[in-house]
DNA sequence: GGCTTAAAAGAAAATTATTTTCTTTTAAAA
DNA sequence: TTTTAAAAGAAAATAATTTTCTTTTAAGCC
């Protein structure tokens, strides 16, 4: 059985060929968007819906298996739910990396100033990358 | 003169009725989402087009006298570009609040570990209201 | 390994969000 | 005031996402 197999199992989804696919793609390229996940699935299944991506692509953030990146100026991209990380983009080239950065100082921080309860984080820089400079 | 018409102005954008209106509505609510502005915008505008809103604010995000906040889970909001703070969204009044946290020290550790020149920065929490809890 | 069935895929249409085009109106400079 | 480039508004076009409905299939059961 499959990583991608093992992981929907986990998350009581079904587990097709599809979305077999789209958990290793999101895998392979670390982050992706709707439309290239789409592109890429028709290589391998040249009937696949678009829907069937948006239908699958919002279980699979429902049921906690992966995660929504909004970015700024820029598509949405999905990634595997995994440790904290934080993400940063470089203006010139659009690629988008993950960093361990540690951010538990600030969400004490923000705790503590605003009195929430804080669940999640979601921080993005952007900037240049070494290769575009 | 107002001061809406005043950043209109610095900005070299046309003080027109409508943009003045957007303004001080992002001003007096801090973040607002496109819908809330045409929707309130028609109360004063009753032929306002939803074109209209669109190609101002993206005229505005453009100049840099507004910025798009992209939100976990909701609708982009807007905000007038002043210092530098991050946001907390409330998952269950979905209110959006700016918090002054530092994050400095992020940003350089950032820097550090990724070679990046780092340009700007957007941190969103999401967690519990004090009110909601 | 062949049934059964609830869930998923695919196709098409519907809905929602955003942008473009084109004509009329207007802010602002002369 | 007059002039004019830019903005507003209306409508259509495009893009993004969701829904509906029919067919197909994964997976539990014998």
């Amino acid at each position: 059985m499959t990583e991608s197999t093992l992981l929907l199992k986990e998350h009581h989804l079904k587990a097709t060929p599809q979305r077999i696919k789209i958990i290793s793609m999101i895998e392979e390229h670390g982050h992706i968007t709707i439309e290239d996940l789409y592109k890429e699935m028709l290589e391998q299944f040249p009937s696949v819906s678009l829907a069937t991506i948006y239908k699958n692509i919002n279980q699979m953030a429902q049921s906690g298996l992966i995660r929504e990146i909004k970015i700024p100026k820029a598509k949405s991209v999905f990634e595997l739910i995994k440790e904290p990380h934080l993400h940063i983009v470089c203006d010139s080239c659009g690629k988008i990396e993950d960093i361990p950065v540690e951010t538990e100082n600030i969400i004490k921080e923000a705790e503590k100033l605003s009195g929430y309860k804080i669940n999640e984080s979601f921080v993005t820089l952007r900037g240049t990358c070494p290769e575009c400079r």
